[in-house]
DNA sequence: TCTGGGGTCCTAGGACCC
DNA sequence: TCTGGGGTCCTAGGACCC
């Protein structure tokens, strides 16, 4: 019989978390981060405080602000500091198991299978007990020692896990034994479950399911029509069961192939504030620039440009080429034009442009001569590490009048 | 629920080859 | 000019996650 030994570690609010560490005056008061008070963009978190008036992750910003009541503060939020935390909060749960990933930002898989004797003290009940207390010392160790409140699941699975650390919230240790896996799920809406979404829930709906127990039992050529070939895989998870390995690492750009083929893709995109064709080629430009900085910088070359277009209306669409692989941004800029020129069908404003990098590769070991194009993209690298990214752009980023109007500043 | 920005993974269909 | 069938690669789109 497996045993639970999966721990998926997840810290509570994260983002709120962090700002209040950065901003003390922030405890006990509805905090939202995400963006200021009636401008654009989504939640990206929000404290229990303001979940109380219906405020959620997701929610637009606008709609969060018509909710939340008139003393909550709205922050945008401070990445660098949440990317630290992160890995702080990295350091600390590499002392509890050997064995750890980073699935996001605020969220760790931990196993610890054959670490029960290690551990083992006289008053625990069972290994189970041993690593339940085990995991609780970790939780509160990383609220302790960095003042971020955490929250974990223990199972006999992945998915499992993660929903118990999901239940086990606020500051929370939910072990879930062998054997009650099924029992626990049952009753739980369906969207709980990691990989269903808004779509297969509003399908499940349709045919009455709302509850894992119910997913379960569902008939199979139903249960096939929404989750094709993941319907299997979906089935087992409803009752607990799934991987009991922590799986690869995200972002996944140190995996390396034989011919240096590199996982992973490097992408950029812009919302217009308001819809308008006019800025499109500034825009393209500086996405173009952003990415092919970024793909210099991992060192990597990209062997496909995906352009990424949306409509006013909200329709999206993409086109995309196999390109011989560079990270020169005229070459990435000159492709992305082409292809939004594919994409451009319809006479109706654009909302969103983006540019996608894929088909990475490791760039070859640095070559005695280059072309114009790689010395001058080179030369600009250099600029921004001394003077900012915002120091250089291609004349055609700043447009005619020299409006940065793409950047949020 | 009128929707930001960064990703991952899967699938259907077409092109192409033998 | 029309005809098999399988394998593989590529592209566009979609669902999902944080």
């Amino acid at each position: 019989m497996l045993a639970p030994r999966m721990c998926c570690l997840d810290l509570d609010t994260f983002f709120v978390s962090v700002e209040r560490l950065l901003d003390p005056s922030l405890r006990g008061v509805p905090v939202v981060v995400g963006g200021r008070r009636g401008g654009r963009g989504v939640v990206t978190s929000a404290s229990y405080e303001v979940r109380a008036f219906g405020v959620r992750s997701g929610m637009s910003i606008r709609e969060a602000s018509e909710r939340a009541p008139a003393h909550a503060v709205f922050v945008p939020g401070h990445g660098d500091a949440h990317s630290e935390y992160s890995a702080r909060t990295r350091t600390i749960v590499e002392r509890f198991s050997p064995v750890v990933i980073a699935a996001s930002i605020d969220e760790h898989y931990l196993d610890f299978r054959g670490c029960e004797r290690l551990y083992r003290r006289a008053g625990d009940a069972d290994e189970d007990a041993t690593i339940a207390r085990v995991v609780r010392d970790m939780t509160q160790a990383i609220d302790r020692e960095l003042g971020l409140p955490a929250s974990a699941g223990i199972a006999t699975s992945k998915p499992m896990a993660k929903v118990a650390s999901g239940l086990a919230k606020p500051q929370g240790v939910l072990l879930v034994r062998a054997g009650t896996e099924a029992e626990t799920l049952a009753p739980l809406p369906v969207r709980k479950l990691p990989g269903i979404g808004p779509v297969s829930e509003s399908r499940l709906r349709a045919l009455g399911i709302e509850t894992l127990g119910q997913l379960v039992t569902a008939p199979e050529a139903a249960l096939r029509r929404i989750f094709g070939g993941y319907t299997a895989g979906i089935r087992r998870a409803a009752r607990g069961e799934g991987s009991d390995d922590v799986g690869r690492e995200r972002p996944a750009f140190r995996e390396y192939d034989p011919d240096g083929a590199v996982a992973g893709t490097i992408s950029n995109e812009h919302t217009f504030v308001e819809a308008s064709a006019g800025t499109a080629g500034e825009v393209l430009s500086g996405l173009c620039e952003r990415v092919g900085s970024r793909a210099r910088r991992r060192g990597v070359l990209a062997g496909h440009v995906t352009l990424k277009l949306r409509y006013s209306d909200f329709d999206t669409l993409t086109r995309g080429r196999t390109i011989a692989p560079t990270s020169v941004d005229t070459e990435l800029h000159r492709v992305a034009l082409e292809l939004y020129r594919e994409a451009r069908i319809r006479d109706l404003p654009i909302r969103l442009l983006g540019v996608v990098l894929a088909k990475l590769r490791l760039d070859a070991v640095q070559l005695p001569l280059f072309d114009a194009g790689e010395r001058r993209s080179e030369a600009v690298d250099r600029v921004r590490d001394r003077f900012g990214y915002h120091a250089v752009h291609l004349a055609t980023t700043l447009g005619s009048r020299g409006r940065r109007r793409w950047h949020d500043g």
